[in-house]
DNA sequence: CGAACCCTTGACAGAAATCAACTAAGGTGG
DNA sequence: CCACCTTAGTTGATTTCTGTCAAGGGTTCG
């Protein structure tokens, strides 16, 4: 693994407050590898042998039953992802897979389950990092059951937006299939209703969004902090959540 | 407050595994309270000052945007709930009301912080609690995205039967608008939904539900323990979740 | 160049929300 | 004890939303 990752991961949250010698022997069990693009690195319903971390790339996270599939999260780096299942040592609830060549961070679950035991500091930044998991799922079920089609997409678009400082042009930065997926709809759907919100203050040509009319938008979709979060101003993008997001 | 609520709520995997002098230290800034029924116990968006936890009653946890409202989970004894935003010492996300007359047990969130930064094995605790809250939402949201109104309720009363030892009869244990409401839809359509079930093997009447062929309704909505939690065969009701569901 | 694949559009079918009316059950107060 | 009121639940008619099926345009990549 290459020494300046080892630096990226120790700047995560859930690991910068470790004592070093435990992050040290925790780096040591883990190894980092690359995988191509469209690669099925987890299957829903296997144990959960590793911790994830994203160091290059995205990876998607997504769900099957009964031949239907659904988009739950995309992560980007750096960060982590199925933390919960690993300490549960309990099945993966979601499938993962890379949208494009990714370089991942592989930490084995019992190594994880050891080492928050005897650290407290790392208890604590895993509880943390746990508490923020569950408020982000919370609020993205709460998006899917209170708003309709149109308004979790012009809240989508919005919260873009807000995340790279209230910016009123820019790029989408997953497949508008995916967005599709992660917002509940199918992909036919989605395009209608982006053409249908241009007369609320967004136009979307391609990849292209342009906020036509941020007041008009804001009053279609009043944004809700306990639903689209708080406001980051910082660089997050894609449909990730500001942190790992997958237990 | 009553010794055997102490020896309920000392029962309880989050407490139980934690020092005693910790404990007891914890219940001393606690305090039990009596709630009529139909009263907010919290509004979201307001700052989390306690975690509850519910001695008796049950208390429903709802979600609202813009004038619309959904329930979010119904939690019932002995369980805790809004540990998250405790931990996080942020806002609410949801609200929380009884549904009926209510015992609960009140702990200040700076007590509970202070704690698990000096008691190990309560930070275990607390952490395995938040990781099977936060599995249980991500069920919720993959049932949601997955699976259609029909299939949603069958899903729900095959649960319910399951969680009675695979009973064919018994009773719903809440109210259908809110059951409803969780599982996403209106009242209107669940009713009618419910009648339309009656081709698939189950039958309700009033709170009455008979299975009356459960081999086909096994066929018509497979559970999956991935969406539909893991058998319990214990005696959790209603639309609540194994343990606390909110934080 | 051809083969995928994504995205879009149209036509249609099915699902779900809405509006309104009606029933039934439970609780209140006379 | 009964009349009354409130509320949950149901049913019907209708509209709106969403998914499905099918076709075509555009792009990327081998």
């Amino acid at each position: 693994m290459r020494p300046d990752d080892l630096a990226e991961v120790r700047h995560l949250p859930l690991f910068r407050d470790m004592l070093k010698a435990n992050f040290d022997q925790l780096m040591q069990g883990a190894y980092a590898q690359t995988f191509p693009a469209g690669l099925e690195l987890i299957r829903q319903g296997d144990p959960a042998d590793f911790l994830h971390v994203v160091m290059e790339g995205s990876v998607e996270l997504y769900a099957h039953w009964e031949g239907r599939i659904c988009t739950m999260a995309v992560v980007q780096p750096v960060s982590t992802f199925i933390l919960a299942a690993c300490i549960k040592d309990a099945p993966y609830l979601m499938s993962a897979r890379t949208l494009e060549r990714a370089r991942l961070l592989l930490v084995p679950a019992s190594d994880l389950r050891a080492v928050f035991r005897r650290d407290p500091e790392f208890a604590v930044s895993t509880i943390t990092e746990l508490a923020g998991c569950y408020r982000a799922v919370v609020r993205h079920a709460k998006g899917l059951k209170l708003r309709n089609s149109r308004e979790r997409i012009a809240a989508y678009l919005l919260k873009q937006s807000r995340s790279l400082g209230g910016a009123a042009r820019f790029s989408l930065t997953v497949e508008k299939r995916l967005i599709a997926s992660y917002l509940g709809m199918t992909p036919e759907n989605l395009s209608r209703a982006i053409r249908s919100l241009e007369e609320v203050g967004v136009q979307v040509k391609g990849q292209q969004v342009t906020i036509t009319d941020m007041a008009q938008l804001l009053a279609f979709v009043p944004p809700d902090p306990l639903i689209d979060g708080p406001d980051t101003g910082g660089a997050t993008a894609g449909v990730s959540l500001p942190q790992g997001v997958a237990g």
